[in-house]
DNA sequence: CTAATATCAGCCTGACTGACATTG
DNA sequence: CCAATGTCAGTCTGGCTGATATTA
């Protein structure tokens, strides 16, 4: 006997989204695991390049990072190369973050590894279909205001 | 400062699909919780309801649970009395698991619980809508065979 | 004095592993 | 003998809490 989950949990919506992210999730987690980084990492990454330097506090507040949880994906960072941690010398207590050049460089390679991977993901989809598809599930988060909604 | 993530992220599918995924799943954990189960449980009551009793290996392997966890998870609705775990005199090794009266009386109201909370989560979508994304999830879903995939 | 920041140590839950007694 | 089942104990991870030193 193999996976056979009741019928009717696989027609609900929750189900059928939790399906398709956790397919997502794990295209994705291979697709950068290939480059050597994990989510978390390149969130706070692209976040950099996007949204500029920050501060590690801030850098949490803007991505629901815990502040512990973000000292260890930074010190990874760091550790590797890909940002540098400088002190603020107009404000001692912060850690400014900023990509490296090295981090810039890597960066791009994990766009492209994460546009492959969502190609991958919405393959079984043509066109037109993978754009309504982004449009309704927008509008469901957005209809869904809030600490786990899209804003 | 507040949640604001990168807006590259923000139009991944594989990030809004995750978004959508958190949402359902807080809407269906409270929803379930407000009657004093957990999702796993309910997954259980379900597949007891609509696939028929079962020992609790064949269970894990339908639904994907590993017997350790699906011990625990018996074990909470066995103390609820929404099941009976009865030895099976052809095969002394299994428990066959089936639900009581009163396991068949609170999956309806589960039922019902979750029906709202589906309502909720596509809300913002028009009727025809929400058949659409159905649609358009359970292609990607059947497009992705495999451990991860829809089966 | 209070508040914010970075850091560190520890907790809790869910997913998983390994071992074991019983039964086939 | 080997395989399957239910049970139990323990591991590992991510997400979280609490405490502390430094600076504002």
């Amino acid at each position: 006997m193999t996976y056979d989950p009741p019928p009717r949990l696989r027609q609900l919506p929750s189900w059928l989204t939790a399906q398709v992210a956790r397919i997502g999730e794990r295209l994705v987690a291979d697709a950068l695991a290939r480059e050597g980084v994990r989510r978390p990492h390149f969130t706070v990454l692209t976040s950099l390049d996007e949204q500029g330097a920050a501060s590690q506090a801030t850098l949490g507040r803007r991505l629901w990072i815990d502040r512990s949880d973000l000292h260890a994906i930074v010190g990874d960072l760091e550790h590797d190369g890909l940002i540098s941690r400088v002190r603020d010398e107009d404000d001692r207590r912060r850690n400014v973050i900023e990509l490296t050049v090295k981090g810039r460089r890597v960066l791009r390679r994990l766009d492209r590894a994460i546009d492959t991977a969502q190609e991958q993901l919405v393959a079984p989809l043509k066109p037109r279909e993978r754009r309504e598809l982004r449009e309704l599930l927008s509008r469901v988060v957005e209809g869904h205001p809030g600490r786990f909604g899209g804003r």
